[in-house]
DNA sequence: CTGTTAGCGCGTTCAA
DNA sequence: TTGAACGCGCTAACAG
């Protein structure tokens, strides 16, 4: 008792004991346990589960960051998994995060499966979702303008001129995905524009897959003058694809599309053909997800109704 | 006890009760407290703490990727925390990781200050450095071949007739700044060529401060036509602002640098300006770090000899 | 100011 | 096959 006492602010302990005990402490490397104290009544672990879908990918890792710093701010951990777009994997991710007791989770789901997540099996456990939503769960939540994104930059292409655009994106199940195939094909339907079938390729997740779609999308006896890219992996696999074709050499540099990239990323300004950005920020939707959070776990925002936000995105234009 | 031997097996439990158990448990969403369990004597809670200076450096969040994946093969979870390269949130994060019983720490030190890393501290825990050592700690570690690599890499560009080379890279006081620098300037050495002072910038830590650095350097009178960079973030300011100058189309591309970077990174190949890349695998690095710790942790690894491993690096010169 | 009691959730051990 | 007692480390509440 006496340890604890000092260790907790030393009230009602004797000067020249507390210094004893915190000898004793730093000699021996004394740590409270945090998980016994998290096990008494009325205590938490302090902790928040994060299950991402990639945490190599940039735009996972710098929104986990902004999780990590709003959640330090007070003074909470996060803990931290990876689901790999697998949504049993995202199930036993958060059964494992429930089963230590996280005070709450913040999920990038991966599929449209919720059962896991539901009020009555979190035990009551807040749910934040980020970047993606999932229908009938009443949770907060904190995703991107999508559609709204996807329809300025799309219309931004069709207002310069373009007739021809590629699409290349991740599945159409995926929350982000329609969305954003959703602002894609709505400013085509404005424009009185159809989209041809053939330009656009839903499947790609990895900068390679995206890589081979385009060189499919580029060889085709019509190609695109101008390619949506739904996110940053596919706008990578298009920007490597045509920088390769252009070193290769085969074609002069402008008969190649230009991009439009739903997500920035680092050296994007390297681009060889006039590449747009839709531009948000990642570490911001992990400081929002977190502040919903957070909000939620306070006594006052316990029973707040839910809240369903929607970052705004703003487009920045080739200079070229 | 019905229920845990039920969620433990089932051994010694009748199947119908078995069953009721099981629906139960759906029904309220039962988890088992793994706090309350890793208390028990004997037991421990399956966690690996990690600290990284830099969750948002693609270079480190691929790290943690790699110490993730090892992690989860071995049915642990990991607990990762930033550092932000600051001596002191190391410090504080390994107490809270100690504290919450990992059963082990895989560390990317920030600083030179070790007295929370010692085993007396640590409690006996077992401790991973992964790509910078601190001497004196008689702990594992994992780094990269820093010094040969750098060598390697200077040493094709003094061969390819370079005698002017800048230097870019973080502080000296920095395991892998100093080993890096070691082998740069070896490599001037054993050409009889002498590194000029006013070339060699060892303070940027972000890729702002490496475009403001090598604004600098561009701007001496006699400025180097070849650069080292010492991390990818030093690499990518370099990059930057040499695009920035090329499009501000003051002077023609050949008259700028070229550039050698120690860590590949995402579209490197669209370099404007030839680059090499002292190339190697973060993810693996993790891998290998998680390897060593998990091995320390089995039984038989408990007493071996400490393991001071060094990654080998690839040089890849610029196609150009 | 310091110590004792009690209970958090779990599972080992022992009893029924 | 099931249940009761015990102890893990901690601290609120209550003695002393």
């Amino acid at each position: 008792m006496t340890v604890s006492r000092t260790l907790s602010g030393g009230l009602n302990v004797k000067p020249d004991v507390q210094q004893k005990v915190m000898d004793a402490v730093a000699e021996l490397g004394y740590h409270r346990n945090e998980n016994a104290r998290s096990i008494r009544p009325g205590h938490t672990s302090g902790l928040i589960g994060v299950a991402i879908t990639n945490i190599a990918n940039p735009y996972y890792s710098t929104f986990a960051l902004g999780v990590e710093e709003e959640a330090a701010l007070a003074g909470r951990r996060i803990l931290l998994g990876n689901t790999s777009e697998d949504s049993a994997r995202e199930t036993a991710l958060v059964s494992d995060f429930l089963g230590r007791r996280v005070d709450g989770l913040i999920v990038v789901p991966a599929g449209t499966a919720s059962r896991h997540l539901e009020h009555s099996q979190t035990q009551g456990v807040p749910v934040v979702l980020a970047s993606r939503r999932v229908e009938g769960l009443g949770v907060d939540s904190v995703v991107l303008a999508d559609t709204d994104g996807a329809f300025q930059g799309t219309t931004a292409l069709l207002d310069s001129g373009h007739t021809r655009i590629g699409y290349l994106g991740n599945s159409l199940a995926i929350f982000t995905g329609e969305r954003r195939y959703a602002g894609f094909a709505r400013a085509h339907e404005e424009h009185g524009i159809p989209v041809d079938p053939a330009l656009v390729a839903t499947n790609q997740q990895t900068v390679d897959q995206a890589r081979d779609a385009t060189r499919a999308l580029l060889r085709t006896e019509n190609p695109p003058t101008a390619i949506f890219c739904a996110n940053n992996r596919n706008a990578i696999g298009a920007l490597k694809e045509i920088n390769h074709q252009i070193n290769a050499g085969s074609r002069s540099v402008d008969e190649f599309p230009e991009l439009m990239s739903f997500d920035d990323f680092e050296l994007a300004e390297l681009s060889p053909v006039p590449l747009s950005v839709i531009d948000h920020d990642p570490r911001e939707l992990g400081r929002t997800a977190a502040r919903l959070l957070l909000d939620r776990l306070d006594a006052d925002g316990k029973d707040a109704a839910v809240r369903e936000l929607e970052l705004p995105v703003s487009l920045r234009m080739s200079a070229r």
